[in-house]
DNA sequence: TGAAGCCTGTCAAATTCGTTACAGTGGTTG
DNA sequence: CAACCACTGTAACGAATTTGACAGGCTTCA
């Protein structure tokens, strides 16, 4: 009873995400996320695990061009006992309608492998040292990063800065460097990003941030930046990819959780300028 | 509900198989025509397919332990859905050496749940037809994102400039937008990043890009920002994380992926190009 | 042959389910 | 700012399902 028995329920989903509201791509999604088997139970229980109203659910298989609910749930049942049926539609793949050589696959596999061994590495004691670094006030914080690194270092600092004052990010002109050096002193703390084509530059800035008694923090690659002997705490992760260039997921990785445990770490102080920050963001953004 | 969770329906029919009726002879044979699916539906079809009456069902129901015939298939699709799961959903802690609860791990599960499940629902010919966007250069491409995501942006900008002429990076700040709008025409691609806390001025940006004929394509969240309307093609990921803010890292990693897929597409233009970037800056590296 | 015990189907009650109708909400347009 | 539109949830209805009670039938054994 199909109405178009080439293409799957998944497919015709996709095909019309453009055309779904807002509660329709909610239940899509709660679909998706354990697919088929959410379909196959009753409409409430679909609709409940989706945080949608029974019509709702209704309305999109009326939608997909059922005549009801339990015509939308047979078509996922036969579906599913078709695919059983040959065992060779094996679901190693990421992306579902994928192939597995696609680059989403071959991509995600990568980002696992990378994220599980860097964290496997990982010492988790240099970590909270870090954050502890990080979450005391007194210190100033600077992040660095190179030509491509340079972004996810100022993603750290976006959020770094929302967490606490006197954080700074090192412009990639080494020109004004001495300017942001001259205000350094033994308190305060430079973190680098610096992996694979290791810049010299950076190197000499972290020297120099030495000589004047800085802390240097290093989040590097698996290689090892030459960095490493100049710092306290050197973190290295693994950022291989099926690329012409390396993959910064595990760095921003990194970064994000870096940022959720210094708030952690200093919640009290924290959260009245999360909220602060909150308010001026609003007002501005009424202001215009 | 089911009395043990180590077996499973077959399993355990297998086991009694000596103490069932005819009747009940009948409806297993029936289920294992087609394991599970037959059980699946309503209970009259399937005693309609055993050729057995209604209560004859309900009774190997209970006689298997469960209260009801909804518990039985209950159990039934919950032995399939575990069948069907990704077997990366297993986990023990990621990082070896620190506690479960360790913000590490925390993280670390959130991310490759946000991952997979972004993958899921990812519409994998949306991806390449951005793919197929990008890697025309006929057409200019801009990328452009808010407070949060425009280090994200930005990255992609380094590396696709690495890839292919023609591209720009929108600035963050709106004053300057019409000196970009001006140049662009209806061969142009404006790729945006636009999650949680959507971005209005964003929406006139990409408002105003429509107007004047340009493509829009639309990274976003689950929960999908209103530029969604505007754009050719959308790709809602998910970005939650145990933090205040939200991740970052699957938008990373698909904007990685896109550069990887355009540098494939095009790979015979590219690599050149790639060559030459890695001479100029080998030569701006030794004439320092 | 008759009686007891178990099995199975019919029937009807109760519950749950799927569906429709309607009203409230939020956003947009003139 | 009002009128409109699209979307979503609440509530009520009707339908289908699940379930319990009952009775007929088959087998077994005295």
């Amino acid at each position: 009873m199909p109405p178009q028995r080439a293409t799957t329920v998944a497919e015709r989903l996709r095909l019309m995400s453009g055309e779904l509201t807002a509660a329709e791509r909610k239940l899509m999604a709660a679909l998706f996320a354990n697919y088929p088997m959410a379909g196959l139970g009753s409409i409430t229980g679909f609709a409940r695990e989706a945080d949608v109203s029974t019509p709702s659910v209704l309305r999109l298989a009326k939608k997909l061009g059922f005549s009801g609910f339990p015509a939308f749930q047979e078509e996922l049942r036969s579906e599913l006992s078709a695919q059983l049926q040959n065992p060779i539609a094996k679901h190693d793949r990421w992306a579902a309608e994928a192939p597995d050589t696609h680059i989403l696959n071959t991509f995600a596999t990568a980002a696992m492998e990378n994220l599980s061994g860097s964290l496997k590495l990982m010492d988790h004691r240099a970590f909270d040292a870090i954050v502890g670094l990080m979450a005391d006030r007194k210190r100033k914080v600077f992040v660095a990063g190179g030509r491509i690194t340079g972004a996810i270092a100022a993603y750290l600092v976006t959020h770094l800065q929302m967490a606490r004052p006197g954080v700074s990010l090192m412009p990639s002109t080494p020109t004004v460097w001495p300017q942001y050096l001259i205000d350094t002193d033994k308190n305060d703390v430079l973190l680098f990003f610096d992996i694979r084509r290791y810049d010299a530059r950076m190197l000499d800035l972290a020297a120099s941030a030495r000589e004047r008694g800085a802390t240097i923090v290093l989040i590097t690659d698996q290689w090892i930046s030459p960095i490493a002997r100049l710092a306290v705490h050197s973190i290295p992760l693994r950022i291989e990819a099926p690329s012409s260039w390396d993959s910064n997921v595990v760095p921003l990785f990194l970064a994000e959780a870096l940022v959720a445990a210094t708030v952690n770490a200093s919640w009290h102080e924290t959260e009245a300028r999360i909220a602060e920050i909150e308010t001026l963001s609003d007002s501005e953004r009424r202001g215009k």
